[in-house]
DNA sequence: AATGATAATGATAATCATTTTCAATTATAA
DNA sequence: TTATAATTGAAAATGATTATCATTATCATT
């Protein structure tokens, strides 16, 4: 469940916290590498425990707080599950539609910039005037898919 | 917000409670005329408030209850927004999609069978087998862009 | 219609994730 | 280095949901 850390977009995140007035702090520091480095959706609790390690003192609170400044930033966005829907993920650029390891909780980014005309028109079919569209997919990512077949053997 | 009971529907879903070894009580007839009758998605407390007028006594937590045994016969889905994921509204025959009215919160069923190649194709170009997907449009429906319009004059 | 086993109810208390409060600490500009 | 204002973490508060439990109501059986 553990990631290398992509340095170029923590930099990026901790810039953009600090245009907006926010300031850096060892805390912030800690959840933004967590958020930032990490290909799988987690919840608060999940967050706090990887970023406690690296800020010791750190507290449950402000993985909160942070977190609602992330997303106010456009930085993390959250993931709604059919159960849990306080997870988050690193954000996409634009308008991008999520893919879940139902496995592992991987998630993938893609855009589907085509599907809006098909959205417009299966709205309009029912008289609606389509303004946005959620889509998300689940399914078995390659390495749960491949660790799967080792298991079968 | 009202809507005229369709009594087939919820004659349908009190069947169906009593066919799986469920009583069919007071509290239960109001939460499933509710449902059964609205075209809008409420949450627990919107469906008590309806529900109490036609059962005076209903608690809360009755509301609750009878949801979720609504929710394990799939007579009522669970629906997800942004902020509040704790709606429900009357579930569709088989796997449909929802469209939303952001404006009055009116949502209706279509079913994007045709989708499902779409969606699958878009997992395998990332290595993803894709088992099932959610779909939600968001919009303004017939009835709130006519009421707009007439207020826009 | 009356009965009795037991499912269901509603009031209350408990739980748990999230928010708020607040005094102490820390980042940042001057 | 200093001033100041944002940030922090501990603890308390909140609010939605769930569990408990004595009472009530349903419904198959009589």
């Amino acid at each position: 469940m553990e990631e290398a850390t992509d340095k170029t977009l923590m930099q990026t995140w901790l810039d953009s916290l600090q245009s907006s007035g926010y300031r850096i702090t060892g805390a912030r520091r800690a959840v933004v590498e967590v958020m930032a480095g990490s290909k799988f959706i987690c919840n608060p609790m999940e967050i706090y425990l990887q970023a406690v390690k690296r800020h010791p003192g750190l507290g449950l609170v402000t993985v909160y707080r942070t977190l609602d400044k992330l997303e106010e930033l456009e930085l993390v966005e959250r993931v709604h599950l059919s159960k849990d829907c306080h997870s988050y993920i690193a954000a996409a650029e634009g308008h991008q539609h999520l893919i879940i390891c139902t496995r592992c909780n991987r998630a993938e980014h893609f855009s589907g910039d085509d599907l809006s005309p098909l959205m417009s028109d299966l709205g309009t079919n029912r008289g609606f005037t389509v303004e946005d569209h959620w889509l998300q997919l689940f399914g078995i990512c390659d390495a749960c898919r491949q660790a799967a077949a080792e298991e079968g053997k």
